[in-house]
DNA sequence: CAATCGTGATGACACAGGTTAATTTACGCT
DNA sequence: AGCGTAAATTAACCTGTGTCATCACGATTG
């Protein structure tokens, strides 16, 4: 079952059995990846999307000095860049953070969705809205947080979609990311990223190690982000209880 | 012809005659909304979209001691909340900016295309991701640039949309917009808004007031914006207005 | 006609975060 | 185990933008 975490727990739209099996059948080859791999480059046609089944990527774009802006983080059961069947060609590339393993989807499979299953589609649509939400937060997150603030926000935000992923407990989970990714993601530089964490450290509030992130204080972290977990459109009423608390990478 | 500028010059998307006619009927009501009125509030079940036929729209989020970030700025043309339709529920608030002219559309009547049409069901996906594109571009403007590229790259952004809209001719355009939504819009405070503007002034490059901008080196203005259109995914080679489009930098 | 309000303009000063550089720690590889 | 490189940490200093305060101007409004 490549697609389980595929909108799960995602309000309103509960993917119906046979429409996951659609999706399954799909699916045309799974792959593993290497960290740090490129794998859709900005201005390229292309005829398929991924699925993200383990491990992290992400969306940037690039600036003239080769500086980085990171516009999205993908997790497990994110249909990565579902973008890229309507629009056929992205305007940002996409690349793993983490070694990752996908499922691929050509593009000719999901048209023949959108000719037969129209519930579904509104699925599929609905899904890349989410992402569009993300986005939004993430402006908010830039253009009206401190720095201190944007780390805490971007934290908060992690831990709800993974504790959605079941892969945090709501307390610790892994993520593997450096702190230069951190800065990439809140429009900061790696030296400032540094003393935001130690301040979020020293204040108890959590502690971020590439191999592990642990919240200390959910909520505080939460009002100092002023994080607002409604535009994920996530209803964990409906999770269980997850089943292993993650450890650190060794 | 309400959906005249909906999808227009869009690359790979070009409307057919049908199709239009589709979304003719889908209109419910044409109104005529006062500036500054809040149309859609975050959280609230929504039944229907709309369709911005003339004026400036804003879509944006409040932080808790009332600083505001856009999160986008809406032209003619632009389906301005068509998100509402697959999200049902909003993260957002969306208001006029100037006095404007709506067609509203009843998600009824979209839902009807979607089971009917739907190869007209991935064109309004792709406008839906249009927007998600322009969120990415915003992403990067507050992530990566200092004030006066924030705010070069909102002027070259809007330039190349209403040249789009048949509203610019490539060097001026109306625009209702006041220096204090400028600064909402960049994540910057009105004073230093101020400042950019009359540096931008004195270098000659544009000249912003809030019933007309003027701007007098396109090229210049996009360098320093660091602004490529290409994730408008505009193709102004079928647009009547040939005159000087800004080109990428690189 | 004065009074008020929204908008724009500008100066003085403060400070969050950038820059640069050096050092330490962690970790993959032979 | 030891080496080499990437990542983390920290300090000293600098600057872009925020803050606060004031003034000007035009459009309403009483």
């Amino acid at each position: 079952m490549f697609t389980e975490r595929f909108l799960r727990h995602r309000r309103g739209v509960h993917l119906e059995i046979e429409e996951r099996a659609r999706l399954e059948t799909a699916i045309g080859e799974i792959k593993t990846l290497p960290p740090r791999t490129n794998v859709v480059v900005a201005g390229e046609e292309l005829s398929q999307s991924i699925l993200l089944l383990e491990g992290f990527m992400s969306r940037y774009i690039d600036d003239r000095n080769g500086l980085r802006q990171l516009v999205a983080v993908h997790v497990p059961g994110d249909f990565v860049d579902l973008h890229a069947f309507p629009l056929k060609i992205l305007d940002h590339d996409v690349a793993t953070m983490t070694a990752a393993t996908v499922a691929i989807v050509p593009h000719s499979e999901l048209e023949a969705i959108t000719e037969d299953l129209p519930a579904l589609s509104r699925k599929l649509w609905f899904s890349t809205l989410i992402d569009a939400a993300i986005h939004r937060a993430w402006l908010f997150r830039l253009g009206r947080l401190d720095a201190v603030g944007r780390v805490a926000h971007f934290i908060s935000e992690t831990n709800v979609r993974l504790m959605s992923a079941g892969l945090s407990d709501g307390r610790r989970f892994a993520l593997g990311l450096i702190q230069s990714d951190l800065a990439e993601i809140c429009g900061l530089t790696n030296v400032h990223i540094n003393r935001v964490l130690r301040q979020l450290r020293e204040e108890r509030l959590c502690v971020f190690r590439s191999s592990l992130v642990e919240i200390l204080d959910p909520e505080k972290l939460a009002a100092v982000g002023q994080f607002n977990p409604a535009y994920l459109y996530i209803d964990l009423q409906s999770a269980e209880a997850p089943s292993s608390c993650p450890r650190p990478i060794t």
